[in-house]
DNA sequence: AAGGAGCCGTTGCGCC
DNA sequence: GGCGCAACGGCTCCTT
């Protein structure tokens, strides 16, 4: 960027990151079908999000151990 | 749904929100990355930030009036 | 703080709290209020309520566009 | 109300409830402002908050226990 | 490292 | 009494 901003770029990264933010809408407005679907089915919405947020934990949990020991790893040598 | 939750059933339904919770962080990574850019390309990502949430907000509140004329006509019968 | 937690003290705080966690579910009652005797009188909730809310968001619309005009200036180092 | 709203009286409403709104949110900030105090005295927000959420759902749970036990006992006519 | 802003999930509230 | 929505509070990230 020289001589100051430039309108157009402006305005196209604005477009660009609109559009993704609609996207991104979309896939939030998905995954509330999805709940929608399953409570259709007799399933209890809330306990289902229970189990996916006590499974992104743990994911994120495994993947801290992980890094902790390839940490470890480095550490002594075995990389 | 009879006879008790489905375990296969209920993991299809967890598989389809991971599956779309994933699209989500994808997408939300893709804008991290054009605030990026953009900084990188020496423009200011707060005030960029700053004027998408505006037309954001202008556009949610051009909608809310829009509810409330519908509301109102609604009220008079005229839906 | 020294010496680790003083129980007098964390007493103290979850009580300053508590009492003025009762004034807020007061004044929310009081909103209530306002809202039923409104009702009684003929007028229709909905509508004022979604007028209520619409004028909060013009007002922070309002705000946010004073903050991105500020932040104009203090990015042309007028502040 | 007769002969359709009334315009001051609409107002009225509005501004009540407004002036309540404010209220609440002046009350809000008080909390706001103990957690930071206790924070600055060098207390963990995180925890206090905790205990504070713990000890309104003891609250609850005593009420309900409370009201169960009314209702046993106006059922065996010791009311 | 601390503070603030934006995002997300939860709760409460009114409506049906 | 359940549903859906809006408001609130908490969490996380990013910046200073």
């Amino acid at each position: 960027m020289s001589n100051g901003p430039n309108k157009d770029e402006v305005l196209q990264y604005i477009n660009r990151i609109e559009r993704l933010e609609e996207d991104k809408k979309s896939v939030s407005d998905d995954i509330k079908d999805v709940y929608a679907e399953l409570k259709n089915n007799g399933y209890d919405a809330k306990i289902i999000r229970k189990l996916v947020s006590i499974r992104r934990k743990s994911k994120e949990e495994r993947k801290e151990e992980e890094a902790l020991l390839e940490l470890y790893m480095s550490a002594i040598g075995m990389e």
